[in-house]
DNA sequence: GACGGTCGGTACGCTACCGCGCAGAGGGAG
DNA sequence: CTCCCTCTGCGCGGTAGCGTACCGACCGTC
């Protein structure tokens, strides 16, 4: 299948004859929310473009973001897992466009394809290696190490320019808005990025990756490992936008 | 079957045919490593006593717990999802006993259970949960608050009285030796914990709970709803150890 | 019963980050 | 052109937790 989206470009012949005729195209517009903490997860959704994270909203109403899912997965493993809902919130953080099916007729699919599964599988995998890296990272490293790798994590699936005001990207870091302000100063003045009221620019990814810290690294190659198409995924000096 | 494990007692004739077969006993002494980072995972393992550590350690050598596991589940998830092998590590920390089982037999097992799978994906996303609580608690909440929540944890697997020095509680919450120790005797003080040289007892878990973030509840909640003998998993008032 | 190793207690200066609050700059709507 | 709202810049006092370092208490062992 003609996609953007990594799983859905990757399907054989009879795979998508299983997911094809259950995809409704939907825009999915910044705030979108894809599905909320402990209800039951109507729809999945493929990203062609755009970004969502996986958010944890604490009972004091503090957020922060635990991962981020764009072109190169799904949304809604809790579907997949037979679990149906999960105690996160996942909205739209970058504006974007994909597909949904719902969670009823992709769980018919999966049970009837376990190469289908597989790649599902294997992506659930690497977004969990992403949670898990995002939990040792938001404990030890510094507000600029996080913020380049949130970057550039953001830049892997959606291009070198993007809408993202500092204010959101302070909730996605867990740290206060001025906090972001320093650093996004600071990589700024080094030439590294460039914003204007709520427009980021990765100007020099290469040098933004010398300032993240490694868990960038250790993550995409991950992504690279276990995704379809994942040696296209996220390549540095790769152009993604045509 | 007849087990302390959680997965393991909940097996269906037909499940046991598949797994009994291919289990081998195993002592679970402390700092056993039950896999490393990115080596393909040979056995899984069925925890029937003690704890697990699921660890991720940076390239600069800190180290920081990003999931615990112990007889509500299986160790190496990664060979569930078909990816084999994860950039994490897991350590026993709490030592016991269990079981484990070739990683082949183990694929080819799930292959013929549907439902044997599906309980293996629930545990999972169970996990999954976990290690997203980690990650947003890590970030937002104190070391008293998380130190409590850590020794919840371990005892709704372990019981009330298990070995853990301070050292190693540091590791597992990502913090100095030394900002344990003044939170440990704060806990004991208010009379919530006692310990002495490497052994730990938990005298008030309600007043722990009351101390510990609600990351705490978050996690357990959900590993009630989704794991099989679930219901009976960590009941704060429930004596496992007969 | 002397010895060495592990474990826990404490102290001190330091820094990253917080909470709060205000001010200016850009941009869209009327 | 003006108004208002969003977004960014910045300052200031406060603090949780860090890095380092030292010391004493306990324990097994020979």
């Amino acid at each position: 299948m003609e996609s953007r989206n990594f799983i859905l470009s990757s399907l054989s012949a009879s795979e998508e004859a299983l997911i094809r005729p259950h995809l409704e195209p939907i825009a999915l517009p910044h705030k979108l929310t894809l599905f909320r903490p402990d209800e039951v997860i109507t729809h999945i959704h493929f990203i062609e473009q755009g970004c969502a994270s996986l958010l944890n909203t604490l009972p004091d109403g503090d957020t922060v973001e635990v991962g981020t899912i764009g072109n190169e997965g799904m949304v809604g493993t809790p579907v997949l897992l037979e679990a149906d809902r999960m105690p996160c919130q996942c909205d739209i953080q970058i504006p974007g466009n994909g597909w949904r099916m719902p969670s009823a007729a992709f769980k018919a699919a999966v049970r009837q394809s376990d190469t289908l599964r597989g790649k599902l599988l294997r992506f659930t995998q690497a977004h969990f290696n992403q949670v898990a890296q995002s939990a040792a990272c938001n404990r030890l490293h510094t507000i600029e190490e996080r913020c380049a790798r949130w970057l550039l994590m953001c830049r892997d699936r959606v291009g070198d320019d993007f809408p993202l005001t500092q204010e959101y990207l302070a909730i996605m870091l867990g740290v206060r808005r001025a906090g972001v302000t320093v650093t996004a100063k600071l990589l700024q003045n080094a030439g590294l990025i460039a914003y204007t009221r709520g427009r980021i620019t990765i100007l020099d990814p290469d040098g933004l990756e010398d300032v993240a810290c490694d868990c960038y690294r250790i993550t995409r190659d991950e992504f690279r490992r276990l995704i379809p198409k994942g040696e296209a995924y996220s390549d540095p000096r790769g152009k993604r936008t045509p």
